[in-house]
DNA sequence: ATTACCACTTAGCATCTAGACC
DNA sequence: GGTCTAGATGCTAAGTGGTAAT
C-alpha cells in the first residue's frame, strides 16, 4: 500500500507507557506480505459458563418432572430460549435440534426421552424471558471488559479489536432453508483456540487450568485469535476493528481497483461482447455472465458443497430454473426475467431487457438441459477470475459491483443535487442516491415491525403541522388587515417569520416521511459501508456545505477518517 | 487440474441506547 | 423523570478469492 494516505498521517495515540501522543506509521519498511512487526493482545473474551437451573424450575417430559443432568439441561435451555421464534416449529430444526441434544443426555436420559413432542419447556422459557428483563435492568460492567479484551497494541498503536469475545454456544441458525439450522453449537474452551501474537510480545495468559491449543507468531495474517467452528467446520477469528489502520489500508485499496477499473471499463466491455460471439463455448458463457456481472452487479457464484448450505446461487451457479426468457415482455424485447435465493436466501426479482446477442446465447445455453441443471455448465469462477486479472491486474468478479456501486452513487448525486437546495433536500437526494446503488445491489431488509405503526404517527404530526399552518396563515391575514389600518409592520413581519418556519418543518416532516416510505424495503448500511467510496460522500458534503456527520454516524466517520481526512472538494471517483 | 483450506469482506437481523417526547 | 423508538452497535452467518496440497 505504497500511496496509501494512512501511511503520511499522523495519529494521536494513547500509548501504555508513554501516554498520550503523536505517532507516525513507519513507511514502507514492511517486506512483502508482512501485515506487522508488533503485536500483542490480552487472548478473547470467553462467555460466563453455564449457571444450572435454579430449583424452582423444571423440565417437563410427558407431563411428569425430570431432572436432567448438567449438560442436557444447558442444551434444552438453548432450545428454550428462542422459543418465541417460529424457526423452533420447522421440521429441520426440530429434527437437528433433538439428535444433537440426544448426544449430550445420558443413557437413562436418552431412553427416556425419545419424542420431542412430549418435551415440556415452559418454565425453562418463562425463567429466560424473566432474566432478559432482569438484565434490562442492569448496570454495565461491559465497559471494564471492553477495556481489558477490546485493545490491542500492533507496531506502537493502540488498536481497537473488532469482535473480541469468543462466540456462545447456542443452537445454529442458518438464514433460509438452511440443513443444519437447530444443530448444537458447541462451547468453545481455550484448548480449541490458537493465539497469534508477537514472539516478543507477553502472551495472553489461559483461564486457569486451561492451555491453549497453538500460540504462534505469524505476522503475514490479520487475526488474532482463531478457532474452528463444529457446525460448518471453518475458522473463526478475532480481528482488528474497522476504523484500524490494517483495515482503512485494504478498504482504501479496494475502492483504488474499482477506480482503476473505471479507467479500463470501456476495452473490457468491448472485450466481453465481442466475446459473445466467439467460437468456445466457455468463453461465450463468460462472456453472457460477465454481462451480468457488470450490468446487474451479480455476485460472482462460486459453487457450495451441496447439502452443507441453504440453497442459493450467483452467477455462475445460476441455475436454468432461475431464469426465464421472454422474446417480447411490457413491450420490451428480449427479456429475461431473474427469480433466484443470493447470498443470505435474498430473493433476486428483476426483468431486464438484454442485447440480442446474450439473448440468443441464452437460448443456446438452454437447449437439452433440465431446471435443475447449471446455466453457466462450463464456467467456474477461478475461471473467470483469472481471465479478468489478465485484462487488469487485481480485477475479479467483486471489483464491478464495487465499482458500479460507487459510480452510481457519483452520477446520481450529480443528478439529483443542487447547491441551493435546503439541508432536508439535499439529505433526501443523498439517500435517493444510496437507494439506487442500494436496489442495484439487492440489498434487502424486512420492513420494520412497527413501520406501519410509524408512518401513521409521522403522518398524523404532518396533519397537526398542517393544521398549525393553516392558523399561522390567517393570523398573518388578520395582522396584515390590521397593518393596513394602523400603518405598523411589525407584527405582520413576525407572523411571516411564523408562517415561513411553520413551512419549513412540514416540509421537513414530508421529506423525512417519503424517504421513509422509499426505503421501506431497502437497506442503506450496507452500500455506504462496502460498496461507496468514501471520497465521493466527503467530497460531495464539501461542495454542498454540509458536515460529514450530515451523512456519517461516530463508527462510519471512524471508519472513513481515512476519506475523510485527505478527500478534497473536487475528488472524482 | 482439482480440491481443500484459509483469510478476509460482506450481510441482515437482534439487541442496545441515546435522545425525542411526554 | 419516565417511556418510546429510531438509529447505532453487536453478532455471526455467508459470501469471495487466493494459495497450498493432492
Amino acid at each position: 500500500a505504497k500511496n496509501c494516505p494512512l501511511f503520511v498521517c499522523n495519529y494521536l495515540c494513547l500509548h501504555p507507557f508513554i501516554g498520550f501522543l503523536f505517532i507516525r506509521w513507519e513507511e514502507e519498511k514492511y517486506e512483502d506480505g508482512v501485515k506487522w512487526r508488533f503485536l500483542e493482545h490480552s487472548g478473547p473474551y470467553f462467555p460466563p459458563e453455564y449457571q444450572p437451573l435454579p430449583d424452582n424450575v423444571h423440565f417437563y417430559y410427558d407431563g411428569k418432572k425430570v431432572k436432567l443432568s448438567l449438560a442436557a439441561e444447558e442444551v434444552a435451555l438453548f432450545f428454550a430460549q428462542m422459543l418465541d421464534h417460529e424457526y423452533t416449529t420447522k421440521k429441520v430444526f426440530r429434527e437437528n435440534f433433538f439428535k444433537d441434544w440426544r448426544k449430550e443426555m445420558t443413557d437413562a436420559e436418552r431412553s427416556l426421552i425419545q419424542d420431542l413432542g412430549k418435551c415440556d419447556f415452559g418454565e425453562i422459557h418463562a425463567m429466560h424471558k424473566a432474566k432478559v428483563e432482569a438484565r434490562k435492568n442492569m448496570t454495565k460492567e461491559e465497559k471494564q471488559v471492553l477495556d481489558e479484551f477490546g485493545y490491542c497494541l500492533l507496531d506502537h498503536h493502540r488498536e481497537r479489536i473488532g469482535n473480541f469475545k469468543i462466540e456462545p454456544p447456542g443452537l445454529f441458525r442458518g438464514r433460509g432453508e438452511h440443513p443444519k439450522q437447530g444443530m448444537l453449537k458447541k462451547r468453545i474452551q481455550p484448548e480449541d483456540i490458537i493465539i497469534n501474537c508477537s514472539k516478543e510480545a507477553c502472551i495472553p495468559v489461559p483461564p486457569a487450568g486451561h492451555r491453549w491449543k497453538e500460540v504462534r507468531h505469524d505476522n503475514t495474517v490479520t487475526w488474532l485469535v482463531s478457532w474452528t467452528e463444529n457446525i460448518q467446520g471453518s475458522i473463526k477469528y478475532i480481528m482488528l476493528n474497522a476504523n484500524s489502520k490494517l483495515k482503512g489500508e485494504k478498504d482504501w485499496e479496494k475502492y483504488e481497483v474499482a477506480r482503476k477499473l473505471k479507467s479500463c471499463v470501456d476495452n473490457i466491455r468491448s472485450q466481453y461482447r465481442s466475446d459473445l460471439k466467439s467460437r468456445q463455448m466457455s468463453t461465450r458463457q463468460r462472456a453472457v455472465a460477465l454481462y451480468f456481472i457488470d450490468k446487474l452487479a451479480l455476485r460472482a457464484g462460486n459453487e457450495k458443497e451441496e447439502g452443507e448450505t441453504a440453497d442459493t446461487v450467483g452467477c455462475c451457479s445460476l441455475r436454468v430454473e432461475h431464469i426465464t426468457l421472454h422474446e417480447q415482455m411490457d413491450g420490451k424485447e428480449y427479456v429475461v426475467e431473474f427469480d433466484f435465493l443470493g447470498k443470505d436466501s435474498i430473493r433476486y426479482y428483476n426483468k431486464v431487457p438484454v442485447i440480442k446477442k446474450v439473448f440468443k446465447n441464452l437460448k443456446l445455453f438452454l437447449e437439452n438441459k433440465q431446471p435443475g441443471d447449471e446455466l453457466f455448465d462450463r464456467l467456474y469462477t477461478s475461471m473467470l477470475n483469472k481471465h479478468l486479472s489478465s485484462l487488469m491486474p487485481g480485477l475479479t468478479a467483486k471489483v464491478f459491483r464495487t465499482y458500479n456501486a460507487s459510480i452510481t452513487l457519483q452520477e446520481q448525486l450529480k443528478e439529483l443535487t443542487n447547491k441551493s437546495d435546503s439541508v432536508a433536500e439535499k439529505l433526501l437526494s443523498y439517500n435517493r442516491a444510496n437507494r439506487a446503488v442500494a436496489i442495484l445491489c439487492n440489498h434487502q431488509r424486512a420492513p420494520p415491525k412497527t413501520f406501519d405503526q410509524s408512518m401513521a404517527t409521522l403522518q398524523s404530526k404532518i396533519d397537526a403541522r398542517k393544521e398549525q399552518l393553516a392558523l399561522a396563515k390567517s393570523g398573518l391575514k388578520q395582522a396584515k388587515k390590521e397593518a393596513k389600518a394602523k400603518g405598523s409592520s411589525e407584527l405582520v413581519e413576525r407572523k411571516k417569520a411564523a408562517v415561513k418556519r411553520c413551512e419549513e418543518q412540514l416540509l421537513k416532516m414530508e421529506i423525512q416521511a417519503t424517504d421513509r416510505e422509499e426505503n421501506k424495503q431497502i437497506a442503506l448500511g450496507t452500500s455506504k459501508l462496502n460498496y461507496l467510496d468514501p471520497r465521493i460522500s466527503v467530497a460531495w458534503c464539501k461542495n454542498m456545505g454540509l458536515p460529514v456527520d450530515k451523512i456519517y454516524n461516530k463508527s462510519q466517520r471512524d471508519k472513513f477518517a481515512w476519506a475523510i481526512d485527505m478527500t478534497e472538494v473536487d475528488f472524482e471517483f
